[in-house]
DNA sequence: CGCTATTTTCGAACATGTTCAATAATTATT
DNA sequence: AATAATTATTGAACATGTTCGAAAATAGCG
């Protein structure tokens, strides 16, 4: 098996370095076969779907938003500024990648695509990005209403979804825009927050987490 | 110039038929171009893009939601209940395509792509879009925040937008749980609302309008 | 080892969006 | 009306994701 699994290393390498340099579109199987040294025939005896090496390019991304959230927690205790260092670091993790972002986001849009966020394919990834938010409210000291803290790991990674989205179509420079967005909505996410324990603004808020979890059902 | 206008018709005729027949991916250009009695050069004479045909098909829908929504306004003057009128009648326009909805989303989110939502191409279609929730704010007597009031139009469009996309997900029968979401956003609307003009409300009201000035500036 | 079954590899073929140079049809000009 | 210019139309060609049957390599077994 280790001849096998040289070649399907082989080419979710060669992939990757290709989807970082060429962007999503500029990578054809083609070329992948080329540079990894075997025919296109074969790159799909092991990948059935282009979009299959994608998920693969998504793992490393997911990996090091994970390792960078690590490295900046630090001490932070309150949950806006981990959200806030979530947010930031999601955004770091994917820089690198802003050019092509529409043709990834194209490819991941698709319910029916291997990469769909949503789908079974990329339950790999997803529980990943989950962590995180997972760990910016485990590792976090404010005082929380429970049946909201259970669902909150969703809903920010949910949020960060939609940041993601936001910044594909962010074209200022260095993406600043989404950088200030992010920061923006961790502050604002921070001062709501407080609200919640308010009366009167239970049902409101019940009102919100039924919503939410009836859609999700 | 009757000769032009009448291919170019008929192949924008022959390729909404197709699409609400067949879907965005069993419609392809040959096919069109057959049915229409054209060449497929020929279609591409008229149409840049296979996408650009079907912005022809949303602003068909983008009329039909229009209408709809007209017609079940009636004499209703409450933003809440006016808002879940929009919301589903948008729901009851786009109903018929949500088995290649994947399609055509997979074809609208590329912001390079002539069906961005965002991008100058769809500048018509999207105007057409927000026009339908500047009615429902409009057109309602409840009283109102004046900066709130002004961007509401295009809040709540982006609302639908979120909508629309978790409805392109949506598999319940009949889109059961779309329906539920739009209703349940609306009365959540209902409620929150009329704490905007609490005093203590607008420094949180006031942080997310400024958030999203500067995201869309 | 020799033979069979399985796994891996290949490259041609297909479908489809798109491009383009050539040709036909139409319009404008003299 | 004759000619030049513009507009409309054609079909072949190209790029790329994907499929598929055949061939080669490998593993399992007597």
């Amino acid at each position: 098996m280790a001849k096998s699994d040289d070649t399907r290393a082989k080419i979710t390498e060669t992939a990757i370095e290709s989807f970082r340099e060429r962007g999503y579109d500029q990578t054809t199987i083609r070329l992948i076969a080329d540079e990894a040294g075997i025919s296109v025939g074969n790159a799909y005896y092991y990948f059935p779907t282009k979009n299959h090496l994608v998920q693969e390019l998504y793992l490393r991304v997911q990996g090091d938003h994970l390792e960078r959230v690590h490295a900046a927690f630090g001490s932070s205790t309150d949950i806006t500024k981990r959200l806030e260092i979530a947010l930031l670091c999601g955004l770091d993790a994917t820089g690198p990648y802003h050019d092509s972002a529409p043709g990834f986001l194209a490819a991941a849009i698709a319910p029916t695509s291997a990469v769909s966020p949503f789908g079974p394919d990329a339950a790999e990834p997803r529980a990943m990005a989950i962590q995180v938010f997972q760990e910016v409210v485990d590792g976090s000291t404010n005082t929380i209403p429970a049946d909201l803290k259970r669902q909150l790991p969703e809903l920010l990674w949910l949020a960060y979804m939609g940041l993601t989205l936001f910044w594909v179509y962010d074209n200022s420079e260095g993406q600043t825009k989404s950088r200030a967005l992010a920061r923006g909505a961790s502050k604002l996410f921070g001062t709501v927050l407080p609200l919640a324990r308010l009366p009167f603004a239970r049902g409101p808020l019940n009102q919100l987490l039924d919503l939410i979890r009836t859609a999700q059902s």
